[in-house]
DNA sequence: AACCCGGGGAG
DNA sequence: CTCCCAGGGTT
């Protein structure tokens, strides 16, 4: 079903009326069975977008229980909103990239004061949040709204790249094939089975054998290196994390989270025993707004103002 | 475009 | 051990 006209350009917009229709229908057909059922799925608005923030580089297993936790204290936005700081941090314990719970609240308290303590739904009003880029924007917009725009993460961006080009994708060509192959009255259903077919299947290792699209993967088919590696929106590989100032980081936030901690007890409970790197730590933490100076001590943004 | 930012699980 | 994960922000 993928193959294409020979004086066409090989680009994924070349996709014909009857093909993208048999393309929907195939995945729709699918989306019972890929489903995982995820316990925000079908939540309140609010509820999604905190997991899909939570969801930003952080695999659905690890979220799932911080979630759940994080709404029981903080179930509106207004509740975060008006929260301290230093509560949201602890609420996000664990999760990693505390710098996206800073952003959530942030965003909280914009949908404070401009939209009524609610979730925006367009996908520009949510763009404009912090915290909130194309991936998040969309995905809210279609699994809490029904908004008919395309996802596109690091699954779907796979799935474009091997399934339906057989090359590297740029971000912009991908965003328009998910906006062209979405169903427009059935947005979730559509993103979500994509999301699962990429989470389940078209792997970063993938499972090509037991793939309900391996008949009809262009990839499989044609053959050639795996065309989602550089294309648009798959995850690129991190730097060390052993012995990393992100490490490093991590472990200050922890030890701050039970409450104000003296630079001298901090460095000890690390074993930095480098005082300028220990500086560089903490100077960084204070100039992301996650922690804060109190007379000789450090503290969690926000835990000294209660 | 390149780099930075957590942390845990899988292979 | 390396690689990966429903990314976003900054330079």
């Amino acid at each position: 079903m993928n193959s294409l006209p020979s004086a066409a350009a090989p680009t994924p917009t070349t996709f014909g009326a009857d093909e993208r229709d048999a393309f929907r229908r195939r995945v729709l057909s699918l989306s019972r069975r890929l489903d995982r059922s995820l316990p925000w799925s079908g939540s309140s608005a609010w509820a999604i977008y905190v997991s899909e923030v939570m969801l930003q580089q952080t695999s659905v297993a690890r979220v799932v229980e911080p979630w759940t936790r994080f709404l029981d204290v903080f179930p509106t936005p207004r509740s975060c909103a008006e929260a301290s700081t230093a509560d949201v941090l602890r609420q996000w314990s664990g999760l990693g990239f505390p710098r996206r719970a800073l952003a959530l609240q942030a965003a909280t308290r914009v949908m404070v004061n401009q939209y009524e303590g609610e979730v925006p739904s367009s996908v520009d009003d949510l763009r404009a949040l912090p915290g909130v880029g194309p991936y998040t924007a969309h995905a809210v917009a279609s699994f809490a709204f029904g908004a008919p725009v395309g996802v596109v993460d690091t699954n779907v961006g796979r799935v474009f790249a091997r399934v339906i080009a057989n090359r590297p994708l740029r971000a912009s060509e991908a965003q328009e094939l998910a906006h062209d192959l979405v169903p427009p009255s059935k947005s979730a259903r559509w993103n979500q089975a994509m999301l699962d077919l990429g989470a389940q299947y078209c792997t970063a290792t993938p499972r090509c054998s037991q793939c309900p699209l391996r008949d009809q993967c262009r990839w499989r088919l044609e053959g050639g290196p795996d065309p989602s590696l550089r294309s648009a929106a798959v995850s690129r590989p991190q730097k060390t994390f052993a012995g990393s100032n992100r490490q490093a980081r991590g472990r200050v936030l922890r030890r701050l989270e039970s409450g104000p901690t003296t630079r001298r007890v901090l460095e000890g409970s690390m074993n930095l025993d480098d005082a300028d790197r220990m500086k560089e730590i903490i100077d960084s933490l204070v100039s992301d707004g996650l922690i804060e100076r109190r007379a000789n001590k450090f503290c969690l943004a926000g835990d000294s103002a209660r």
